[in-house]
RNA sequence: GCCGCGGUAGCCAAGGUGGUCACGGCGGAUGUCUGAAAAACAUCAGAUUUCGGUUCGAUUCCGAACCGCGGCA
């Protein structure tokens, strides 16, 4: 334990709609820290109501990072995520301050806790859409011929992993599966989640929604359509995508509310799949459990500021 | 009131000619995840309106009741 370098990061994850932005630029002004976001849909320019981003007020308080840092019309993935939320973190820490790495994200936050190191195949136009004229049967015995072991664990059904697995195998013409890998931890991480009952939950995503509705999200989104289509990867997006059809008038605003609620808890279920599996995570459930949390993991680094 | 049509899971919905019946989709529960992750994918649970009759056997055939829809009065 190295003790006076400044390695930390505190991670504040949970389901959407959990409280996440609020929590964490309270706690960021307390501690002296600057926020990273873990959020896939945020880093997308112009998408501001329907993502949930943090108001420029907000973000006055307490820096951010990683939002509106692309076009909606360009692609992203976690490798560059990765890349980026690194660079910014230890940024902060070389300024002695504390960065807070703030999303739902599960991939984007493992990514950076976990040190998972991506295989540098790009994704490869050709071959890509070559394969996606085949059926997940056709893939998977084109893939059981490159990776034996690999193909025993994959989601056999699952076409777009199948078909990066066999890019990766014919890139390097190595199998896929077994040059997974994580690296060294970079980072002492604290990951604080947001416990919340499921009723309540659903309640505060009715109520955000109902605000986003209010705060213009249909110019929003009408505005992106017009400008970039409906078929762009962030318009693949909870709250966007349930658009198309009202617009062209085959539902009712109501419905299209209800909808994108529906799409919402599914989410959030989804999230809550994926971090309920990292024993790692402190689950708190108010803001005072979480300084004392925070205290306690910063004492040995920061001793004056306890 | 009469005539017709229908009543299959929380919702939508297949099932010519009776054989441990019970296709799907949505929603639900659970889960997977190493370059699209607010994505993509998997597993599971759950039903024949009710009561009688015919039959070795009824979701299927017959009758009645109840409910819904349409028409006539």
């Amino acid at each position: 334990m190295q003790q006076n370098r400044n390695d930390k990061l505190i991670v504040i994850l949970g389901p959407t709609a959990s409280g996440k932005t609020e929590l964490a630029i309270k706690l960021a002004k307390k501690f002296s820290g600057e926020i990273v976001s873990a959020d896939s849909r945020q880093i997308y320019k112009r998408m501001d109501i329907g993502t949930g981003k943090a108001t420029k007020k907000q973000m006055k308080i307490v820096p951010h990072h990683l939002i509106d840092i692309v076009n909606p019309d360009q692609e992203f993935n976690v490798t560059i995520y990765k890349k980026m939320a690194v660079k910014a973190i230890k940024d902060i820490q070389k300024k002695g301050k504390i960065p807070f790495l703030v999303g739902g994200t599960g991939l984007y936050i493992k990514a950076v806790v976990d040190n998972i190191e991506f295989l540098k195949i790009k994704p490869q136009k050709k071959l890509r859409k070559e394969l996606e004229n085949k059926t997940t049967e056709q893939l998977f015995k084109i893939y059981k011929k490159l990776d034996l072991r690999g193909a025993k664990l994959i989601d056999k059904q699952n076409k777009r992993r199948l078909i990066r697995a066999i890019e990766v195998c014919k890139a390097t013409k190595k199998p896929f599966w077994e040059q997974r890998k994580k690296g060294n931890p970079l980072f002492d991480v604290l990951q604080i989640g947001i416990k919340i009952e499921k009723e309540k939950l659903k309640n505060k995503i009715e109520n955000r929604i109902g605000k986003m509705f209010k705060q213009g999200l249909e110019k929003e989104v009408k505005n992106l359509s017009e400008k970039y289509g409906w078929k762009t990867w962030s318009m693949q997006t909870i709250g966007y995508q349930e658009w198309k059809p009202y617009f062209n008038k085959k539902i009712t605003k109501k419905e299209l509310q209800q909808i994108i609620a529906l799409h919402t808890r599914q989410f959030a279920k989804r999230q809550m799949t994926w971090f309920k599996s990292d024993s790692r995570i402190n689950w708190i459930k108010n803001e005072k459990q979480a300084e004392k949390l925070i205290k306690k993991f910063i004492k040995l680094t920061f001793p004056l500021n306890s």
